[in-house]
RNA sequence: GGGCCGUUAGCUCAGUUGGCAGAGCACCUGACUUUUAAUCAGGGUGUCGCAGGUUCGAGCCCUGCACGGCUCACCA
């Protein structure tokens, strides 16, 4: 590294060698804390509200010092724990003599314990007036600055704890994270679904079509692949009888990177049995709806440029329609990939020529619909060619009773009524096979079809975009701002 | 993988026509008994992402590479 970044260290690590020579411990092993910043601010107000009566208690507590306001025999210092912060007030005539050296060594970023009374000063500000003070772990290295902050992109995500300790605003994204999360969690207990877990290493990576990553068990000496997708071993549960079960769990997907895509994401997936994909959309509404309520009070939310009104019920639109509307085509007039690409190309549109016409259907929604989807809408009744999971309409041999939830031109959720037919099911999935593109997972799931053999209930299921949805709640229009760790290249 | 843009001090950023590498914060020294982006005086600590090239001279121009951002492609 540069000569001046070694020289701050060290600076510090010469102050680290001071203290041991002093027989001070600069990493000690624990700390009494008898509140948090937060709860000591509390606890002064309401030793104010009380009259003044009574001896201000003595609290312990701890954090990382974020500022320093030296003025000669007096100093402020600004310490950070996890529930906020709070002012530190020395007194050279307060402190012991140890003390008052130790604080010579002190630097921001340093973790320390300190103990005393609370007071307000001059100006009103909550503040501990130190009488006894611990360090508690040395920093080493400089902070980012405390005005700026972290803004490089880079170092945010690769430094994520730089992140969180010099943008306080991060912090808050991942605590709504956690809320959503929890608040799907009871939706979905307090309607009776069991959580499971299932496997992530996968001898065939199904219920989706994505290419996967894969890897080798050494003792097995078996490739496996990361699961794409929950839903192939949930349905199997319905199988064994489990009514209603949920997973929430990581799948990857071995494709490109972008604001809406990370290689790892979480994923919400439910099955309930004897329930259809009416039933399904209605959870939806209240599920979203509802855990969005308890975190913010309301039904809006602002992303972007618009205002998301997640009240139920939300709008529904054929996916027939919403093409129509939208791309100005009518599919059902095209019923093969010939017709339909030709008519993509009279109406100038890029057309390409691998495309069958599932997939040119699916351009046709991620293209022209789905950025016009802002608020929560649900599409209706989809193509049998690109769901081959779902069971088909009774009345339509070429739809599926499937639908897909948008919001913010994002898709969040998709569903279906789940095909139990096993005859059924292999036939979609050697249709499929012959569909299927180089690299990705194309050998037929047998083993799942062979659970369908012995029955599964009707059942009603669902796939939920976990990151996206907290890309709404929180308005962010990158996945990597949502995800703790995103994914980047390795800096060579 | 393609296109466009970016990379300068620990952090946030300037850097003119190609002519000595800059500021604020942070850091170091000193002053200061209620500060809070404390203030005041002094101190610049750098492989200008990396490697080449052009030039008397390159942070700046050219080529390649690395990493990142946006975007397109890919993506039930």
């Amino acid at each position: 590294m540069t000569s001046r970044l070694d020289r701050i260290a060290q600076q510090r690590l010469e102050k680290l060698e001071r203290l041991r020579a002093r027989g001070i411990n600069p990493y000690p092993h624990r700390y009494h804390r008898s509140h948090t910043t937060q709860q000591a601010i509390a606890l002064l107000k309401q030793q104010e509200e009380g009259g003044g009566k009574g001896e201000t208690p003595v609290v312990n507590i701890a954090g990382r010092i974020m500022a320093r306001r030296r003025m000669g025999k007096i100093s402020f210092l600004d310490i950070r724990d996890g529930s906020g912060k709070i002012q530190l007030y020395f007194h050279s005539d307060l402190v012991s003599e140890a003390n008052l050296k130790l604080l010579k060594d002190i630097d921001i970023g340093d973790i320390i314990g300190a103990s005393g009374k609370l007071f307000r000063t001059k100006s009103g500000e909550p503040t501990l007036e130190v009488e006894n003070f611990t360090l508690l772990s040395k920093s080493l290295r400089p902070l980012p600055e405390k005005w700026h902050g972290l803004s490089d992109i880079d170092t945010r995500y690769r430094q994520r704890y730089l992140d969180l300790i010099a943008n306080t605003e991060v912090g808050e994204i991942f605590k709504v994270r956690s809320q959503v999360i929890t608040g799907i969690r009871q939706f979905m207990d307090r309607r009776g679904f069991l959580e499971v877990e299932t496997q992530v290493l996968q001898p065939l990576a199904g219920g989706a079509l994505a290419r996967p990553f894969i890897t080798h068990h050494l003792a097995l000496d078996q490739d496996f692949y990361l699961r794409i997708a929950l839903e192939l071993h949930l349905k199997r549960l319905i199988v064994g009888g489990f009514d209603k079960v949920y997973e929430v769990g990581r799948i990857f997907r071995n494709e490109g990177i972008s604001t809406k895509h990370n290689p790892e994401f979480t994923m919400l997936e439910s099955y309930e049995a004897y329930a259809d994909y009416n039933d399904v959309m209605e959870m939806v509404e209240k599920m979203v709806s509802g855990t969005l309520r308890k975190i913010t009070g309301g039904y809006k939310i602002r992303f972007g440029d618009n205002v998301l009104n997640f009240k139920p019920p939300w709008q529904r639109l054929s996916l027939h329609q919403a093409i129509m509307n939208y791309a100005g085509v009518n599919f059902d007039k095209f019923p093969d990939t010939d017709s339909l690409r030709g008519e993509m190309l009279r109406l100038k549109m890029e057309v390409d020529p691998q495309k069958d016409r599932g997939r040119l259907i699916d351009e046709l929604i991620s293209t022209y619909v789905e950025p016009n989807l802002i608020q929560p809408t649900f599409l209706l009744d989809y193509p049998i060619e690109i769901s081959p999971l779902a069971k088909k309409k009774p009345d339509n041999e070429c739809l599926v009773e499937r639908f897909e939830g948008f919001a913010g031109g994002m898709e969040i959720a998709n569903a279906f009524t789940e095909l139990n037919d096993p005859i059924d099911q292999r036939q979609r999935f050697l249709q499929q096979q012959k569909q299927q593109a180089e690299g990705e997972a194309g050998v037929i799931d047998e083993d799942f079809v062979l659970s369908l053999e012995y029955g599964m209930p009707p059942t009603g299921g669902l796939g939920l975009g976990i990151d996206r949805l907290v890309m709404l709640v929180t308005n962010q229009q990158s996945i990597r701002e949502v995800i703790l760790f995103p994914q980047l290249r390795e800096k060579t």
